[in-house]
DNA sequence: AACGAATATATGGATATCCGAATATTCGGA
DNA sequence: TCCGAATATTCGGATATCCATATATTCGTT
């Protein structure tokens, strides 16, 4: 049952902790890694999950890996993320995920968005209405 | 985190066969099992999962256990218990439950529900609005 | 108390999932 | 082309999940 495939990937709290902050705005895999406080092979291997299931796509930006909610997802992910914005009251984890997603953001624009070559700077612009940065 | 516990209930294409056919009313355990076609100790271990969670309640009724959804369902299970419903028209397996469901309802209500105890009828008659029988 | 029907639990094996560690790949820059 | 940074994959082990079968329990009846 196809519909199985989306539970089982909402199934694991790594999964839902990276959906709950690409809620947010997009993130590439290094910054998904600093704010959870994880490996970065942990992170590659469920983002490989979320893309399965069509939930998470991924843009190749030099050797960065930008990561966003996918564009048209299926009614039940649609779903489950709008309990996951609820959610976010009653699970302290994921308002402490997007309390230290807004800290790395403010400390990446300030240390070295300067620096960066301008197609990267292209996509912060694109994805950061309403939010600073994709990185 | 809790809100784990209740994708693991949805993630057995079994449980979700089960909660598809509560959504229509109550049934007792040797129903569930005749109209999903499995064994009942298996419909048992998954109730058990279920209630666990709060998704489903049961009520002892004679040497019966009546199945229904949990009178008040976190949001989470609400939300997708609502995603169920829509599913309908996708996932083939579960329209097909509910006929199963509306023949095996209709041939009990024909053969033995007048030589049933009337508590058992009350219970019927408490859970068959709109559907016909809680058996 | 003994029996039968409905339900629940225990057991062991097969399969799936998750993880950390090590390794491979990709890609831009020197 | 060689290097380093970011990302992806592989591998082995620990744990969890699911199942079928057998057995236990519950409860009304006789």
């Amino acid at each position: 049952m196809k519909t199985l495939r989306v539970y089982r990937c909402l199934c694991d709290e790594t999964r839902l902790r990276i959906l709950n902050l690409l809620l947010e705005g997009p993130l590439c895999v290094c910054h998904l890694a600093g704010i959870l406080g994880v490996e970065q092979p942990k992170i590659s291997r469920h983002l490989k999950a979320l893309k399965e299931t069509r939930s998470v796509e991924t843009e190749r930006c030099f050797n960065w890996t930008i990561c966003r909610i996918a564009e048209r997802p299926g009614p039940v992910l649609e779903a489950n993320l709008k309990c996951l914005q609820d959610l976010r009251a009653e699970e302290p984890v994921f308002s402490r995920d997007l309390e230290m997603r807004a800290c790395t953001i403010k400390k990446i624009t300030m240390e070295c968005c300067d620096d960066l070559p301008a197609r990267i700077r292209e996509v912060c612009q694109e994805a950061s209405a309403p939010n600073p940065s994709p990185l």
